[in-house]
DNA sequence: ACAAATTTTCGTAAAAGTACGAAATATTTT
DNA sequence: AAAATATTTCGTACTTTTACGAAAATTTGT
């Protein structure tokens, strides 16, 4: 990192905050898992997947680290499940980045247009 | 990397290899960047950055990699943009993750609905 | 063509990410 | 309560990422 801490928008710092937990294919399995199913064990997780228990509580932690995923400990049972509020607005992030209105409406406005 | 050398859904690789070059603040700036200017020399991006130009490089050269930009060599002009038909491709990916619909629509016809 | 400026490549160093197995913790079943 | 299961933490190894400055390559201006 450079001698600034924060050199950077907010958010562009957010939008790859979430990217970066998104930038593992297991993690993105698991999400799109629990985005279905809304919560399960971990062991339910860990079947689905071709690496260790371990790893996967690994990938479990950077999710939950990230805001993407919140683990609930009710005494009879563990589960995990998306958090909400976090992914709309991860949603938002990306949607506010690739641009909400189609492609073709923005290039007829381009007067400084300069690649193909 | 695990045994195998594509244990996971296709479209969970693709998701994930954009994410992950979507995973740096700069990286996001600079795709911004392009996304508006539509293209520039490389000089323009390192100018509005707090690292190095061979860093800068360095993050231009992922982006290139993961399919998100190209870069035009001209003889007389050198300048990079957005890659248009990846940058949609992408953005699919992320809006098929994220849901095109809203939340609350899916919600709606949860049966084993588990977490708050 | 030559000099100045820009951009990329190279070499290096420090930090973070990925993965595993073993050990520790916690949870369920008997 | 004790045994069996399941989950996380710990320690380790290896790879990748991020960053810099110096050197090489490329491009622009005179």
């Amino acid at each position: 990192m450079s001698a600034k801490s924060k050199p950077y928008p907010a958010e562009d710092e957010k939008t790859a905050r979430y990217a970066k937990a998104l930038g593992h294919p297991a993690r993105i399995f698991i999400l799109r898992f629990l985005d279905k199913q809304c919560a399960c064990f971990a062991g339910n997780i860990v079947e689905q997947l071709p690496i260790a228990a371990s790893t996967v509580s690994q990938h479990l932690n950077e999710l939950k680290d990230a805001g993407l995923i919140q683990g609930e400990v009710n005494p009879p049972t563990i589960k995990y499940c998306i958090n909400r509020p976090n992914w709309e607005e991860a949603k938002v992030l990306f949607g506010d980045l690739f641009g909400h209105e189609p492609a073709a409406a923005k290039s007829a406005t381009d007067t400084e247009k300069c690649c193909l």
